[in-house]
This record gives C-alpha cells, structure tokens and sequence, in this order.
DNA sequence: GTGGTCTAGACCACG
DNA sequence: GTGGTCTAGACCACC
C-alpha cells in the first residue's frame, strides 16, 4: 500500500498537485509497483485531513494519464509500465534540479556553496 | 534598474509570488541594492507578458514588508536595510534546498546520486 | 433571505459599496435580522447582473465589520448586535442628510421649498 | 467669479465629477451666470489642493456639453442659456431627491420623521 | 508617464 | 453547491 508518511502539504501550491506529484515520485523511487492497491479516496482523505473531492481530482488526472485504473468492487490500482517508469523519473528529477539551479544562481551561489549547504542538510 | 532578463514563468505557482522571489533574490545576490528603481507596473506588465495588477500586487507585498517604497505618480525604488538582506537570504536559501532534499529523497535517490546529478546539470 | 427587490444600481458609486449600504440599510429597518442567510455570492451575482467578486468585497467588508459570517463552503449569515444596530442607523440617516442638506443649501433652495418637493415625491 | 468656498471633497466619488456637481448647482443656484469668468486651472488646483490635470477633466466635460467656452486669452467662460438652466436644475434636484428618499425608505422612515431630522439639521 | 482601486472571470478547496 | 484567491482590464488621481 502506498505510504503518505513523510507527506507535508506546502502553502501556496494546490494539495491535489501535491498528492499526484507524491504518488509520482513513489513511483520513481520503487516504492509503488504496478498492481499496487490505492488507498480508498475516503481513507487517505482522512488520513491527511483535506477533502475527499481533492483526492479525487488528483486520481482523476493519474487515472487520465494512465497510471491509475479503476476495477470492480470500487477499488483502484496503479498500471506502470516500464516506460512510464522512466518518463517520469526523467521529467520529475530534471524539473526539481532546474529549478532549484535557477534559483541558486540566481543568489549567485556557486556549485560549491550549494553542495556544502545540501550535504549539511541532508543529514540534518 | 531591476533585471528580469532570467526570469522565467513556472506554471502552477502564483505568478506574484514569482516576482517576489525574483526580486528578493536580486538583493540576495547584490544585483539588486538599496535605492535602486524598480520597472514601472506597466513596463514589466508588457516585458513579462502580464498583466500590470499582477505586478502591483507584488509590489505591494514587497513595500509591506518593508523592502519598497511606492509613491503615487512617482517612480517606486527599492529599500533594503543590511539586516533586511541577511534574513531574507537565509529564508531563501534553506527553503529551497529543504523542499529540494524532500523531493529527492522522496524518490529514494541518495547525497551522492543527487550531488552528481547538480555537478553535471549545473554546467550545461 | 436578504431580499434585493428594490436594490438599483447607481452609477459613479462603487457597486460593492452600494451593496454593502443596501444591506446596513435592510438592518436599520428591521428587515434583516440576526442569523438570516445572506444570499451566495453566484446568486447574488446573477441577480443583480455583476461579478461574484463585487459581491465577495462587499460581504468581505461587511464582515471584518463583525455584521457577516463567512464560512468556505457554507453558506454565510448575518452577525448583528443590537449597539451595531443603533450606531450603524445612526451613521447612516446623518451622513444621508448632511449630504442631501448640503446638496439643496448649494443650489439655494430653502427647506420650505425643500420640504414642499420632498413631500411631493414621497407618494408618487 | 465663481466660489469654492462651501465645497467639500466627499470620499469615494470621482472629484472630477465633483466639481463638475459643484459648478451646476453654483448654475442652478443663481450664483454663476452666463458670461462669469471661470478660475484657471492652476489657480483653482492651488485653491483645493488637487492636480490641475483634475481640473483640466471637470473643465472638459463641462466644455463638451456646451457650459464653458475657452476663448482667446487662455480664460474660460460660462455659456449658459435659459434652458441649459432649467434642464440642469430639474435634473439635479430631482436627482438628489430620489436617491435621498430611496435611502430613506429603504431604512423604514416615515416622511414625518424624515422631515423633522431635516429640519433639526438643516439650522445645526 | 506613475501608482491605487474597482470590476470581471477562472480556478481551487471545501461541505 | 459554498467561499477564497489569482489573474486580467479599465478608470482615477497624480507627477
């Protein structure tokens, strides 16, 4: 089952983003294999405290891009196939790293700074 | 006057807070210092490609918190104070690598996998 | 329900403003009452022919005036003390008259004249 | 020439439209007649202490609907005719009345009480 | 030309 | 369905 344990919502960008990106990086780091059972709209809704609908929105749109399949008895499961595996890693590292390059340069840090920085913090 | 050649919009985060975060890397880099003009609404407006109220709700978050200064019918500048420029590069900085080491261990990649990665897209 | 039978919209005053009279106006008459359910920003918007975010300022005024309760995704009732009552009556009539006194003085009319068209136009 | 002395900026109206108000009822009243020099745009700006360009669009308006005439000299006059007289008296007074009586009604007050707060602060 | 404000429409999270 | 927020465009007063 899919684990939402060291899941923390951020403000200022839409929880059901949020939930779609988790369940895709679960999906990257091995974690969530093909066949996997998702958790009921209802449980993880609970669980994390935010409303079933959002939930829904975020299955919906994993289940538009074919990672997600819904089968009788109401239960849902995830359908990965090895190339999406792969596209998505690809697109998920490739995004965070930009970004996060973009904004170091931005202040100027150089690679050194910033690897110092991520090495202290990443144990921390 | 404030440079907004590397900017660039990422979809799914509020376009004002952008701004913001440009401008307050700016004066985290020194690119940016104290007195310095900022681009009126409607020049940025039509250099970003939106719209002028966007612009002006940033600024106005901006001179809420104290960093600049508008003047009906007169230009706006910048005025950041030394104290100003070491807190916000601290709350820049460790936000953006702790979101960044979440996502990364979040797909179970490790320091070493992730350092060699930003070694390489930081050329390139 | 508030009811906005005879609500016209004026031109050159701020709708939201206008909204917002309209119902303080409805609280100094007695025709709304504390707990009464204020109409939803859509229906009121397509009621009156304007935006719902018109609307959504002037209830947002309303209620940091403590007279308006809104609740996300509920439906949002009146707040009304009997001390708002009388102090949001009394501001109401005098800033009324004054500027009406004021009006007639500039152009010279007497209050008999006054009262005489006043009394004409009330039935009619 | 034309007096300013019992004029006071209302807020949240147009100060254009104000003075503009200002001026026909100085019409209606008697005060102003056909041929009366009307104040320059500096001195007028001075007077109240707004920008001569907000003058400059009062002036406007009331040049095109044919009350103020420039004529060699860079000094304006009043161009008033008997009828531009009683279509502006009518308009402004009745104006003024509906609105007032519409507030009035609209709070549940009767013409007794009405006429009697009028009377109270039309000396006051 | 400048910034301030009002109106408008779309999207989000929620009951 | 509800209210909250972001983006967009027009108008105002001002330098």
């Amino acid at each position: 089952m899919i684990s939402f344990e060291n899941f923390k919502l951020i403000d200022g960008v839409p929880i059901y983003i949020q939930i779609i990106k988790h369940i895709k990086q679960g999906i990257v780091s091995g974690e969530i294999l093909d066949n996997d059972e998702v958790p009921s709209r209802r449980a993880l809704s609970t669980l994390l405290g935010i409303n079933p609908n959002t939930i829904q929105k975020a299955y919906k749109e994993l289940e538009d891009e074919g990672l997600l399949e819904n089968r009788p008895g109401a239960k849902s499961f995830m359908s990965i196939n090895p190339e999406d595996l792969e596209r998505i890693g690809i697109a998920l590292i490739s995004q965070d790293i930009e970004a996060f390059i973009q904004s170091m340069k931005a202040m100027n840090l150089t690679i050194e700074e910033v690897t110092l920085l991520l090495e202290k913090k990443w144990r921390g």
